[in-house]
DNA sequence: CTGTTAGCGCGTTCAC
DNA sequence: GTGAACGCGCTAACAG
């Protein structure tokens, strides 16, 4: 910064506040600063400003995994709201467990991001400590929590569900069953299988539950294949499956169609995400559209009203947002 | 760092050491110190160690798009092997736009990552020297180019294609069509449609090539639906379709079902990628196996090998690695 | 194997 | 609107 400013012929200071905001140095110095910065090919370290600043311009995102298209959407939808405001995003993943988040909040905290988002409410002891120790704003996500470590914006897995074993006893289906693989730790998927007992109980009392969780298939689709075949072995009289994923739902629909099974004719079928292949398929499937984007992008303004608020020295309670409950959609297709 | 070394009874220096190198202290020293961190809940600050080492154990890693499950593969080969060597991957995207890669680098160096890792192998000039004034391994990936800007990591996306077309001409088809939706810059797929054009001329010298390439279509499976009806109404007689990515594939596989078209009777259908979804459809896909994993974790070696070397102060010549071929696989299913 | 000294490259503060 | 002094929290280099 100091050779940028001998070409430019001012101080480093004036180098420093042009790059960080030019509206506030007169127009002849930022045209010559920013001359010089590019004469000398010069790249601000970020590191040092950092460490002066007490600011890194960064988001720790914290997700369970980066290859499920569902989150990255949410990711995108922070992306598009957070980039453009000058911050960068630091992604790291959890597989689901719990104390790979715990070690994975330590290491981001090293880098003192301005802010956390989590997919997901459930961590370890020690994790929320660190967060509320680090006194950063923490927005939470995809779930519904009474009391979340500082802000939440989410929607109800569990009510979703729910709200699918009504509308199938609606449509005539009187033994549905839940089905799915669900890592330990997934605590949405896990309110899904909540939510399908509470309507089971509430719409279809006469009947017990169906439920098939496994905890050791892979999220893919073929997974869906196995889990159809275990379900049909243990509830041959289920008349609808409800799948805890969509992926799971598409791979047993186009095993049913290898087997002869006509959905939703011999068997309703139904998922979770509204990933794209549901509304692809033949027949489409029924599934719960999640406001995955929406998701991301709500965060991420919560996220810049904290920031500015503490900058400017606003008091707390004046920004600090209640809870935001977003709204799934189940989608009805042909698959039910 | 002080208060920890006060209550541990050490210098700072020594935490430091502790916390770098647990094995370069004596044992009793070590647990004094990882105590001393434990009971004051110190978490390093990773900005002030940057800029005192010159080093920030982060890898910049750039990818077109982060939700294409495919490059989330290689993303993740990535992470297999530089997160347990203490790297953190701080990843970027570009949405296929070369401008935006060049202020996505320009704004990654001020982070001072040790390394870079792309996806692709197209980058304006200004990207290249930035990249090689900052002195640090680049490895470049997913495609096969003679001068790489320092290592590479790939296959031939163009001669994959070429193959594709032996084959079929070989299972009796005489003419196939390239049909794709093919961003602006995305030069893997431009390598496709090149490969076609080679292989048109080396297999089916007496027929005119029949590509169909649109920029405009999202890369999605409904997008393949559309491409099948431009490509069968500008190539009627056309007995195959080459997709450039299984995603149109699919879509189109379907679309092909919807319309009473058998598949492979009426129409033969290929993909590139291999994505789940084309060994789950019925007919499955051929398609073009891309080693997407591997592609991460060799690009990962490569950089520790480097890394490594540069901080024994081994010689370039010692270590840099030539371009690492890794090979594509045509996989034979039942759409052709 | 441990401690001391100096400085990494910036931003904040205050003076002008 | 611009410049000088100082320090952010850590590690390299050296001494012991």
């Amino acid at each position: 910064m100091a050779d940028v400013a001998k070409v430019a012929g001012f101080s480093a200071q004036t180098v420093s506040r042009v790059l960080r905001k030019p509206e506030g140095s007169a127009p002849h110095v930022r045209e010559k600063v920013l001359e010089a910065v590019r004469a000398t090919k010069y790249v601000q370290n970020l590191a040092a400003s950092n460490l002066a600043s007490n600011r890194s311009m960064t988001i720790a995102a914290v997700i369970p995994v980066i290859s499920a298209s569902i989150f990255a959407e949410t990711v995108q939808g922070l992306s598009n709201i957070l980039i453009p405001a000058g911050y960068q995003i630091i992604i790291g993943h959890t597989d689901y467990q719990e104390d790979r988040e715990e070690a994975l909040v330590r290491s981001l905290l090293g880098r003192r991001p301005d802010a956390f988002f989590f997919i997901g409410t459930r961590h370890t002891k020690a994790t929320k400590e660190m967060l509320v120790q680090a006194g950063i704003p923490v927005v939470e996500s995809w779930d519904w929590v009474q009391k979340p470590i500082d802000q939440l914006v989410g929607f109800s897995n569990r009510r979703s569900i729910t709200e699918m074993v009504a509308y199938l006893k609606r449509a005539g289906y009187q033994r549905p069953a839940f089905v799915g693989s669900i890592r330990e730790g997934d605590d949405r998927a896990e309110s899904r299988v909540k939510g399908y007992l509470d309507g089971m109980k509430e719409h279809l009392p006469s009947e017990q539950p169906r439920t098939l969780v496994v905890d050791d298939l892979p999220y893919k689709m073929s997974s869906g294949r196995e889990l159809l075949r275990l379900a049909r072995e243990q509830y041959p009289t289920c008349d609808a499956m409800m799948f805890s994923s969509d992926l799971f739902a598409s791979g047993a629909l186009l095993a049913c169609q290898a087997l002869g099974l006509s959905v939703p004719g011999d068997l309703a079928i139904t998922g979770f995400g509204d990933y794209e292949i549901a509304r692809e398929l033949k027949p489409a499937l029924t599934t719960i559209n999640v406001p995955s984007v929406q998701i991301g992008e709500e965060a991420a303004r919560i996220i810049l009203l904290r920031l500015n608020a503490i900058r400017s020295g606003t008091p707390e309670t004046r920004v600090k947002a209640k809870k935001v409950k977003l709204s799934y959609q189940l989608m009805v297709r042909e698959s039910t």
